[in-house]
DNA sequence: TTTCAATTGCAAACCGTTTGCAATTGAGTG
DNA sequence: CACTCAATTGCAAACGGTTTGCAATTGAAA
């Protein structure tokens, strides 16, 4: 099921690959792209957009930057959004040919994330769409709980 | 399983159960609380906050009132939070008793709202939770999609 | 090196949500 | 039924994440 592949975001693009997708879309690698992408590739789990912003070497760029590349890479489907409830979105890097459809464990205490392999039953999404007429059903889907360290 | 009981919010509550509800917690039955209730009852759907405030009758009260409101219902369990990406909190009056669990399935270009009765599958869940060791485990789901009406 | 569209920084604007505070009000009490 | 006081409200200001207008800067193609 396409849905359900997704080679973990940990195997590290090499940024010429990056930046050679960038370049295909005819768009330019500047000095700020090449420093979020470095970063989004030392990270395996999903980053907000203050995060990247902190992480970024000193003299770094704009915060505003940020948000301009972010929605330019996930409109390249080069990064994908996830949504953890409160309040901020995240971006993780996405492998090329890949859509980046995965969910996340989220630990309610410290905000711990584990990557989960498992996806929602295709079959069941089938049946939804079906049943209501719906098509180009997708879903968005994440864990709750308390992660082994903050269980009292 | 418990997470997948849901009886249908469609089947209205009595205005006397909900504010003998808010009654038994002390709090008070106000002009606003009233209205808000009454307009949750209304309606099959989850609604914003403006929404809410749109709905009301003339006069009604101020929208921070209603963000009050809605903190403090979903406190005592009478409504459930949902959120379906948009940046907008989204409230279902829950059924005594019910945990008000359950998922949407929402049209990407209309909005339009249909409620779904199959949950994420409770044994997955489970071997997730167990997998990270994690405790209190749940879930956010919700599928997007085009209505009957939105397919060109 | 020149050139020009793409990109950036900055500041202001936006939008949903929260909050401080003084004025109002619901619901027990006498 | 009037009284009292904590609970609640309205209003305006503040907030946090995100977007945007614009003038200055910068990649990359020629």
């Amino acid at each position: 099921m396409k849905n359900c592949a997704h080679k973990p975001s940990h195997q590290r693009q090499e940024m010429s690959a990056l930046t050679g997708r960038l370049r295909q879309q005819s768009c330019k690698i500047t000095g700020p792209r090449a420093a979020i992408l470095e970063i989004l590739r030392q990270h395996p789990h999903p980053l907000t957009n203050k995060e990247i912003f902190a992480a970024l070497p000193k003299g770094g760029c704009d915060l505003a930057t940020i948000y301009r590349a972010m929605q330019l890479l996930e409109q390249l489907g080069m990064v994908k959004r996830f949504d953890f409830g409160d309040g901020a979105a995240r971006f993780e890097l996405v492998g090329e040919g890949d859509d980046g459809h995965h969910h996340h464990l989220v630990c309610t205490n410290c905000a711990e994330v584990v990557e989960i392999g498992e996806c929602f039953p295709a079959e069941i999404e089938n049946r939804i769409a079906r049943a209501n007429g719906f098509k180009a059903v997708t879903h968005r889907l994440e864990f709750f709980g308390l992660c082994p360290g903050c269980q009292t």
